[in-house]
DNA sequence: TCGAAAATTTATCAAATGATAAAAACTATA
DNA sequence: TATAGTTTTTATCATTTGATAAATTTTCGA
């Protein structure tokens, strides 16, 4: 991991500004906490059993969150350019978390710790509406995935996620799209050939 | 359905208040918006293409909410006494609801609508915050139901569920825990049984 | 550019789950 | 309490996915 100083925190404030009515001095001292850092492809943003101390906005380059026991790996979701993530239980409780951040390409991130984004939410109301609306997002694209994973065959859940994701299959390997469908890339192979 | 004007608001007051530090005024205000209603067993809360204009919180019965396809209806969550839910999807978009809500006994719930809570949540801060909170303990739950629908197989999810809903296997059918896990009735008791 | 390592495909057999049907057990109510 | 309806179990066969191994293709560094 590297670290930089060069300011891009734009992109994370109008993400913000674009789910809430932030005010000019609650952006300022936003704009204050953030800190942009670098990841080569293959790098560990998070090690499965580390706690999760930030919020992460891409501006560049793809991560993909999940988990391994001894035969697998499973992968909970891709998150690329323009989008926000952490790993909730683990930025929450400040609990080692049970999920590893992988970067999938070189991948530039502006962050804010888990301590300033408190101080924040509390002092500013948006920000908290900003938290309050990014979970809810979150939330409703996790419904739909349970719904998804109750209802269909792996086979019509790589179709969706074809049709859904257009432009991160050819940036995402066999394996990881089989960890996100909860089959094995043998498994993927096979239903991609059509058999 | 049968509405009632009877106050046992406290409970939903109380809950709100456990998880933010609510005004006095706020919750006068609050308390003000609540209706209780009861619901007989087997009706419907909410049916599937309806918009969901509440959140609701469970005084004393059970629920679930859940989504049907031509051939078999599917669980997204139990809830039961003391617990708050809403169909966050349609709740926030006020869209029609891809999702059920019904009665599994008799269920008397206290609700307060989108519009009045939205008001609430702009006018108060800690109100914000509480359903910042509900809706990250949402996420997380359903963080780690998606963890464990990629990594285990039914026979495994059926025991995770016997163990962490140790009070709630009574009073569920064979039929709607299959619907949960992802698997037919059949299946489900074909595991029960231990072949 | 070559060659080793990694990723993907193909093949084979085993295990898990679905579909269907029928029997058995349970529930509710006339 | 008798009976009809519902839920659960049991059984059989089909489909989906897993495990393993080996062949092929791709990637990437020396």
């Amino acid at each position: 991991m590297e670290m930089e100083r060069y300011k891009s925190n734009r992109d994370f404030i109008g993400f913000v500004s674009g789910l809430c009515a932030l005010e000019k001095d609650a952006a300022a001292l936003l704009s204050q906490q953030l800190e942009t850092v670098s990841f080569k492809k293959g790098e560990a943003i998070l090690e499965q059993g580390s706690i999760c101390r930030y919020v992460y906005y891409i501006n560049s380059g793809l991560v993909k969150t999940g988990f391994e026991n001894k035969e697998r790996t499973f992968i909970m979701r891709f998150f690329a350019e323009g989008a926000t993530f952490t790993v909730l239980d683990s930025y929450l409780s400040q609990n080692p978390s049970a999920y590893k951040i992988e970067a999938l390409e070189n991948t530039v991130l502006t962050r804010i710790s888990r301590t300033e984004m408190d101080k924040l939410c509390f002092r500013f109301h948006p920000m908290e509406t900003f938290f309050r609306k990014l979970v809810s997002m979150a939330s409703v694209n996790m419904m739909s995935r349970i719904g998804e994973m109750l209802e269909e065959k792996a086979a019509a859940r790589y179709e969706n996620f074809l049709r859904e994701n257009p432009g991160l299959i050819q940036r995402i390997s066999l394996g990881d799209l089989a960890g996100y469908l909860g089959i094995t890339q043998v498994s993927l192979s096979r239903i991609r050939s059509g058999i």
